[in-house]
DNA sequence: GACATGATTACCT
DNA sequence: GGTAATCATGTCG
């Protein structure tokens, strides 16, 4: 069942970033079709989020499409070598996201070892938001697409997380944002190997 | 138009 | 555990 728009254009990006878990990402890039068991999410909220892109309201060509109405894709390239993947949710002109920051392989594994220069499975191939993006084959040139397409989407496929299995702690490599640095908006699936190994 | 830096990862010691 | 790689974006002039 792929999640239909208004599911992405709930108000609330925590809730949204914890009932992710246990959703499954696909793409449908050049041919192939890839997809994996999200284990690991973050949340940026617009409103009083120092770490937010979109923080104070900032309108830019890189944050545009950030407020656009929930359900598009965020990709931007960060220290000039990964690109990372963020959902858009809320209403337009909210300007939320979601980062995916790991997955658990499920479709396509060949084709991601492939895209990751890899030739056996093991932890590190979609441990990590910039290593999530080129198993799945997403670049910035996926700026600005709907998850409601055939190209990215998510899909439920009716696994339902219990809170017990879900971790809760501050998101990672946001120092620069004072007291919010500590909000615990990161969700992990507990004793998943396949989470993110950055504190 | 110049310049500093980051929602990171890989590889070296 | 320390650090280099590498460039688009934002900020300042």
């Amino acid at each position: 069942m792929k999640l239909p728009a208004t599911f992405y254009q709930q108000p609330d990006v925590v809730q949204i970033s914890r009932s992710l878990l246990g959703k499954y990402v696909f793409t449908n890039i050049e041919g192939i079709l890839t997809s994996g068991r999200i284990v690991e999410t973050e949340a940026y909220a617009h409103i009083n989020d120092q770490a937010c892109h979109s923080h104070l309201g900032r309108f830019t060509k890189r944050t545009r499409v950030m407020y656009e109405a929930g359900g598009v894709a965020y990709v931007y390239l960060i220290y000039g070598r990964y690109a990372l993947f963020n959902i858009i949710t809320n209403e337009a002109g909210k300007a939320d996201a979601v980062l995916i920051r790991a997955i658990e392989p499920i479709d396509g594994i060949p084709e991601m070892l492939a895209r990751r220069g890899l030739t056996k499975v093991a932890a590190n191939l979609t441990a990590g938001p910039g290593l999530v993006t080129q198993a799945l084959g997403i670049t910035t040139a996926y700026y600005g697409t709907s998850l409601t397409g055939d190209t990215i989407w998510i899909e439920d496929q009716g696994e339902a997380i219990p809170d017990e299995l879900v971790v809760a702690s501050p998101r990672v490599g946001i120092d620069y944002a004072g007291t919010d640095a500590a909000l615990p908006w990161r969700f992990r699936l507990k004793n998943s190997k396949w989470t993110s190994p950055a504190k």
